[in-house]
DNA sequence: ACCTGAACACCGTTCAAGT
DNA sequence: ACCTGAACACCGTTCAAGT
């Protein structure tokens, strides 16, 4: 059973964490959080063993919100408008931290990172939005969903967010998976 | 004039350099290099006051080389084939060192990069060579060259030079800008 | 059961002092 | 004109010692 100033010491971390990551990136000083915490390094650490943990408990809730969106553009929108939407969202997502699209690098191919688990109901989410598009012919039948989300990943990174850019390039990325405006 | 020992050191230090970025990356620690080469901190940093400094010094004449490449393949090859083929150079290219993907992100589009200007010999090759492609109908007209550019090296970023997935990827974005294979 | 903060080995970078 | 290596402020991480 927790005590109560262990969780008050969680939800400090998690909130210090949550406001350095906005301000510095992904990888603001751990210290630095545990100061803001007001805590000793060391109980950050107890209670975060990896900055990826740190991440984890921030990011958990977002990716069911990413799936929940998924599912629900899945009978509202036109299978290509749906497709293209929740792309975007899926970006917007990864610029929330700076620096946040290679931990979800990681988390999109690497079984051993922390975020992994995290992502899996977000990329079954994902998958049925694509292959709903697919039967409807708005996308080639022969891309695989994986490979489409770390590209567009890789376009979060690439543009840092700047979104006539990211804008441009996920045009390319579209296109490329055959469901461009015609 | 530059004294014996200056110009060695300077010699040393890039040799350093090199291996260590091969090993662990363009983040390799500075001082580590500076004791590699049997000098000091500070006489790494007179030599060379940036990292970047140190990544002009080892890559410009790859740069180099890369826009001769491209201006070869304009002449020996289909407009495809050569535009594909250079794009596998490049992808290559960005693989020497781990972590070389994000200082070229910088060379492509931050004037302030020091990596900028060693990039424009290749970079106007680039342009040369899709150009062609475009006007022989190989590429679609309306696709910009530093966009192409910059999605292939967000596309090592993304697959960290696993081979089968990077021509993965890289098919996907050939694709979108109309040079797929039909 | 949990927290503390001093401590360790490292990092990038700069300094006064040397030759 | 160039080099030295000690030094500074920082980092991530772990420790014995506390309550």
């Amino acid at each position: 059973m927790a005590r109560a100033d262990a969780r008050r010491n969680y939800e400090r971390l998690l909130a210090a964490a949550g406001d350095a990551f906005v301000r510095y990136g992904v990888d603001a000083s751990l210290n630095d959080v545990a100061r803001r915490a007001g805590v000793g390094p060391a109980t950050l650490y107890r209670h975060f063993p990896t900055r990826e943990a740190l991440l984890e408990a921030l990011l958990t809730d977002r990716y069911d919100t990413l799936a929940e969106r998924a599912r629900t553009l899945l009978d509202s929108s036109s299978p290509r408008e749906a497709l293209v939407a929740w792309l975007h969202v899926f970006m917007a997502h990864v610029t929330t931290y700076r620096g946040l699209a290679t931990p979800v690098k990681a988390a999109l191919q690497d079984e051993t990172s922390e975020l992994f688990s995290s992502c899996h109901g977000m990329q079954a989410a994902w998958h049925e939005l694509l292959v709903h598009a697919q039967k409807a012919g708005a996308v080639r039948a022969d891309v695989d969903g994986s490979d489409v989300l770390r590209l567009v990943n890789a376009v979060a990174w690439a543009t840092d967010g700047r979104p006539d850019e990211a804008d441009r390039l996920l045009s390319l990325v579209l296109e490329g998976i055959g469901a461009g405006q015609h």
